[in-house]
DNA sequence: GGACTTAGTTGAACATGTTCAGGAAGGGCG
DNA sequence: CGCCCTTCCTGAACATGTTCAACTAAGTCC
């Protein structure tokens, strides 16, 4: 079984230890990836990736954890990507909505391809005791990566806020593209326009909001409202 | 295998055929039910369940169109329970903050005893496409009583506020609810303390904002939300 | 070079959700 | 009663995620 199938990096005996596992890896990764995206997550077998790959199942499972394990390489791909997408508007906008709207939609058109059989898998992610949860402790890095993107948005933006306010808002801002991620997976509307436009539309309101957190009249409300986060995030 | 294995409601044969039936779709379901809350959902098989319940594996899917299905039940009493565990709140309170805190903590009271398990079959409910899913066409009579709950919080409260809001307000708070519910989910703090916390800094801000609904100046900004609102919900 | 270690790989075996061809069994109808 | 139809029920068979004992071979150490 020598004889070339693929153009893709089949791995080649002659190379050394480590890579040759590293290349069994992603030779996995990628046609499961490939068959997800052509069949559907479900509807693609384990015995169908390996078979693919032209590898026994087994091998599989002494790379992946679980069938769904291979969801995480999908997350840190689509993560890199909406990074990339994102950045001509974090280099180029410098107003706060500006910024926060381009990221969104940059997000959006990012996961777009995938939304078929994103809806598909979503489940898997959705349990709390999932490693795919995006509050897991094995997606922090993929979160920490995401939330950075907001904090950029916050950071690069000539808006001006309050300092309290300004610490937490990366995570708010992550925690609403969480929703809007939500929000999204259920969206069956013609591409997805009504999570464009719930973007379109909640942008403005969150911009308003944020300049009016530096009004002296408004500061209690502020401090209630930042007291109540931190109270439900404290572990106890 | 005719003796009695257990007290519970063994189909009697001398039962009419359709009652028969019906006795041993809940004799499944009860059962069913009894195992996920002893061993947890993923650890309950459909045979145990049939073997429990004294009946084929097949039997069960006469009844039941798949193990999931078997969770919708569980959905269906649960929504009884906190209209029942509502009502002393809904017929003595009449401010609206009150209300609304009664209910959602009478929510959660019914939900505790099945946190653990809860959560491991919470992805079956995540998955858009699921009948399961609080927003799929086959949970719209569970939605819809669960919204009625909320619009007797709103109409059964002393609270004025903007007509139009009135009429939006009682499945935003369901949708609110729908919030609470998944961050109860992912909440493991000792009794799901957080989660109280939550309810409790959320609903006087909520409270305020209602009022707030009522002041001429805010008129516009109030009119946006609820364009936005309906232009998210418009399905186009 | 030879013994040893270990990463990498295999495929049969297992567990469990689901299906399906078929078999009772009650009740209506001639 | 005898026939038939529908409801209810059965358990073996199937599909698929997962495990595991065994094997291969590349590297390491003496």
């Amino acid at each position: 079984m020598t004889f070339v199938t693929t153009a893709a990096a089949e791995p080649s005996p002659s190379a050394p230890r480590r890579a040759r596992g590293e290349q069994t890896r992603q030779l996995i990764l990628e046609t499961a990836l490939r068959l997800f995206r052509e069949r559907g997550y479900a509807e693609t077998t384990m015995r169908a990736i390996a078979k693919e790959a032209g590898v026994a199942v087994g091998n599989a499972y002494y790379y992946f954890d679980s069938k769904e394990h291979l969801i995480q390489g999908f997350y840190d791909r689509n993560q890199a990507a909406h990074r990339a997408a994102a950045e001509p508007v974090l280099t180029g906008e410098t107003e706060f909505a500006a910024r926060l709207r381009g990221v969104l939609h940059a997000g959006v058109d990012v996961n777009e391809p995938y939304h078929s059989f994103a809806a598909t898998f979503f489940k898997t992610a959705a349990e709390p005791s999932s490693p795919l949860s995006p509050f897991s402790r094995e997606s922090s890095p993929a979160r920490d990566a995401s939330i950075a993107i907001f904090r950029d948005v916050v950071e690069g933006s000539s808006a001006k806020l309050d300092p309290e306010l300004r610490k937490e808002l990366p995570e708010l801002l992550w925690l609403g593209w969480m929703g809007v991620t939500l929000f999204w997976v259920y969206d069956n509307s013609p591409e997805q326009r009504r999570t464009r436009r719930l973007i379109d539309g909640a942008v403005p309101l969150i911009d308003r909001l944020v300049a009016l957190s530096r009004l002296r009249v408004l500061r209690p409300a502020l401090r209630q409202i930042l007291a109540l986060i931190e109270s439900v995030r404290r572990d106890d």
